[in-house]
DNA sequence: GCTATAAATGGAAATGATTTTCATTAACAG
DNA sequence: CTGTTAATGAAAATCATTTCCATTTATAGC
């Protein structure tokens, strides 16, 4: 039911259709669920939301579901080490502004950052341009993370 | 049996028995496959490669030590989507100079880069510095990943 | 070198996330 | 509205990694 507000079809629809895949109420609340996320969500997690809410719809649908929006391009998916994967939404979101990690490698927590020094982006702009010519690698996309000691964690020791 | 050559024990002996591990043939000859790796390892890969000389070391040994290289710190354990941690020691090898990692998300090549852009590194530092002291965590490694298509995947297509 | 003790080990069984199978249901083009 | 085919759920299968536990081994102290 999640049709966004009144404007019509939502904002993925067409790159659904576009694709050759079917709108279903399933993948709707699969949306729905990622757009409103606050965390990272495994599989599991966001089975568990739409459950709640639909109990029809299988912890296989989930998977499908997700494997496509990956594919797509429109979640991340991520390893934190503990496990299970972790899906985040790459648009339409507040949570899908691209960031990086920050991962305590005692207690898992993970830190979203979006501040990036100025030369940040310029440089991995710069990176990615040298290493697509020497390689001859078409870059779409970068994970990096930063391992370490969170806040919590250093005072417990 | 690999004891390195003759100057007494290796390099990490040391380290190991400081932790207070105890040296045995089992972590000898992992440590000195990885040593010799030309790749990323997984752990079979791993096992496959000690089982050729040493037969009666099983495969739980091989997830035993690589859990406490990945601890120690002298080995880096990756996920590069294909279901299955990759290992690579993190010193003492040509292969272990620091360097990042370039990812076909079509055929999973993996192709590691050391020349870094001059920039790169003392803008990494720079990151790190910014963050560390932004959200008080202790920053110890880094994982920078670039996704895309390789050479011949691209001419595929 | 010999011994006692706790660490390390191997093999089998357990785990748990993800994938596959297959019969059934539902989306949607015409 | 209907036929075609994609999508689905439930159960079973996969498969990397972990756990269990009886046995072996490294090594500190004699
Ligand atoms: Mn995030
Ligand atoms: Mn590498
Ligand atoms: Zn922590
Ligand atoms: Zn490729």
């Amino acid at each position: 039911m999640p049709r966004g507000n009144g404007q019509g079809p939502v904002w993925w629809h067409g790159r659904f259709k576009g694709c050759g895949y079917r709108i279903t109420v399933g993948r709707e609340v699969i949306l729905d669920v990622l757009t409103k996320a606050d965390r990272h969500l495994s599989a599991e997690d966001i089975y568990m939301k739409v459950h709640a809410a639909y109990p029809a719809i299988g912890l296989t649908t989930i998977y499908r579901t997700l494997e496509i929006l990956v594919n797509m391009g429109l979640v991340f998916k991520f390893d934190f080490g503990d496990g299970r994967a972790r899906y985040e939404l790459a648009e339409g979101s507040n949570r899908s502004t691209h960031h990086h990690h920050l991962i305590c490698t005692n207690c898992k927590r993970v830190v979203d950052y979006t501040d990036f020094i100025d030369d940040e982006i310029e440089l991995l702009h710069k990176t990615e341009k040298g290493l697509s010519d020497k390689y001859n690698f078409t870059i779409t996309n970068h994970l990096i993370q930063f391992y370490g000691l969170c806040d919590k964690c250093k005072k417990r020791k």
